[in-house]
RNA sequence: GGCGCCGUAGCCAAGUGGUAAGGCGGAGGUCUGCAAAACCUCUAUUCGUCGGUUCGAUUCCGACCGGCGCCUCCA
């Protein structure tokens, strides 16, 4: 089976079949850098970078496109409040952002283009839209897209079979619309902008991007200089972007170009705490920088993030990150132990190869299950039945050139996830002095000394090192 | 009000019209000086409830109950 997705414009899975194999262009929503990226952002931007590395392992040539959303009703109201510049507000987000997705082990995307430095792309798309008579000027001076302009309008979060919410909403511009639905490709300047440094001059007057706009004219401008085409073969993000601003990035970049805007929408499903999803508007997030304060590590929470499909909603609690931990530990320590296994040449029966018959059908189970709109947890299931598996043929001595195999397959697997436990810096001083302890305990051992040996370990315990005697010597590690 | 999603063991979580993956936890065992790790066995006659379709449904349809999302900034 060759790689299927769901496509939310269709609400189906489908074979994946890139414009120009084998390249893929894949647009992925980014953060907004009024603040910190939350760790429900970052299930997203996890799923995202699945896709990407299966693709990727799938023999496809990805360019991976991420937005960084420097302006919008956020970051101006930020920057307004903290008395900054925009930029001033910005720039250390930005690099926090980067900083976090290395500590996740995040791939990174080949461009972050930022909404402040494609103006010009964004006013031409708007130029665009208003001489194709798809856009119009509103009477307070901003420039609205008009949606009964465009007939695909509401495809994709099926709204051509929705109403407004009676009394939702009027907002202040709702005026100035010819239809409430109509939405602001360029928003008129007002004073505040103009103190953040959020405005600039157009054709159609000076103002600022509207939120969609961005999305559009970045995407529309990387793929067409680099590949001269203008549709998109992925655009993913989260499922609260369906409405509006996918079906508005639709609707803006359908309109202006005439070609289809993405070829395969994908949404995930969100980061929920005691089942609401984890929000700065509800106070209940957690950064990627407290995850590392609280010592959980990168291969842990993306356990806890794969082990659950990318379309369901994924409940947050301690309980459930700890099993992911122990899981991610589980996964190291086999790993740790087919590398020792492979150092010490084993001479042991190739056994018909039991190990690397295993691997070669861990390798095709785990690219099934990927190929199955990305089957996360049912691909680690595979991985720890093969774990298991494994273990079992070590256990009974299995050896040789299998081994070497196996980890090289497994090796392949873990760059997919990325989920093996982090290795931790372990201060030269206090390795000195385990290695002291570990000779001290050995010595007590040999001689019989059990209650002496017992003594060394629990006083190594009591700085958070665990041990483990092993034919191969005394294993251990800080915990 | 419109559109959409979810409800599977103590917890987390896959999945299929043909009789329930995996992780964590728990019980017992093997190995070990003891631990730890690893391995073995066991841990859901049952998939929110009630109907319907079917030879057969957790899986399809309907109703209901419970939880949630979008429609307003949103990963």
């Amino acid at each position: 089976m060759s790689l299927h997705l769901f496509n939310t414009l269709t609400r189906q899975v489908e074979p994946f079949a890139p414009l120009e194999p084998p390249r893929v262009t894949m647009y992925t929503c980014g953060p907004t850098v009024w603040n910190f990226a939350h760790i429900g952002n970052f299930r997203t931007f996890l799923f995202e970078d699945l896709l990407r590395r299966h693709l990727e392992w799938s023999g496809y040539d990805v360019f991976h496109i991420m937005n960084l959303t420097d302006v919008d009703d956020r970051v101006i109201k930020a920057a307004a409040a903290a008395g900054k510049r925009l930029a001033e507000l910005t720039e250390p987000f930005v690099r926090a952002f980067f900083e976090d997705r290395d500590f996740l082990r995040i791939k990174p995307a080949h461009v972050y283009p930022r909404a402040t430095q494609y103006m010009t792309a964004m006013i031409t798309l708007v130029q665009r839209l208003l001489e194709r008579g798809v856009a119009y000027r509103g009477e307070d001076g901003s420039v609205y897209l008009a949606i009964a302009k465009f007939p695909g309008y509401g495809r994709l979060s099926q709204l051509d079979r929705r109403q407004l919410k009676v009394g939702a909403r009027v907002a202040s511009d709702e005026y100035a619309k010819d239809d409430p639905r109509d939405f602001a490709l360029w928003k008129k300047t007002d004073a505040v902008d103009e103190q953040v440094g959020a405005a600039w001059d157009a054709p159609f007057g000076r103002g600022r991007p509207g939120w969609h706009l961005e999305c559009s004219a970045m995407s529309l401008a990387e793929i067409g200089e680099r590949f001269g085409v203008q549709t998109l073969d992925l655009h993913c993000g989260a499922i609260d972007l369906i409405f509006p601003h996918h079906e508005n990035e639709i609707a803006q970049s359908e309109a202006a170009t005439g070609q289809p805007f993405a070829r395969t929408w994908l949404h995930g499903a969100f980061l929920n705490v005691k089942g609401t999803k984890m929000s700065k508007r509800y106070g209940n997030f957690l950064t990627a920088r407290d995850l590392q304060e609280q010592g959980v590590d990168a291969g842990t929470f993306r356990t806890l993030v794969y082990q659950t499909h990318y379309r369901q909603p994924l409940d947050y609690t301690d309980e459930a990150l700890d099993a992911a931990r122990k899981g991610s530990l589980r996964l190291g320590e086999f790993r740790e132990r087919l590398e020792n296994e492979d150092g010490r040449r084993r001479t042991g029966a190739d056994a018909g190869d039991r190990l690397g018959d295993l691997a070669r059908q861990l390798e095709a189970d785990v690219r099934a299950a990927l190929d199955d709109d990305l089957d996360s947890p049912n691909a680690l299931a595979r991985v720890f039945d093969f774990v298991r598996a494994a273990n079992g043929e070590l256990d009974r001595g299995a050896g040789g050139s299998g081994v070497a195999a196996a980890l090289a397959v497994f090796d392949r697997v873990m760059g997919l996830f990325a989920v093996l436990p982090g290795g931790r810096q372990v201060a030269p001083e206090l390795e000195r002095w385990v290695h002291e302890r570990l000779a001290a305990r050995d010595r007590a051992r040999k001689s019989k000394d059990f209650k002496e040996a017992d003594r060394i370990r629990d006083e190594l315990k009591a700085r958070g090192v665990e041990i483990e005697d092993t034919p191969a010597g005394t294993r251990w590690r800080v915990v």
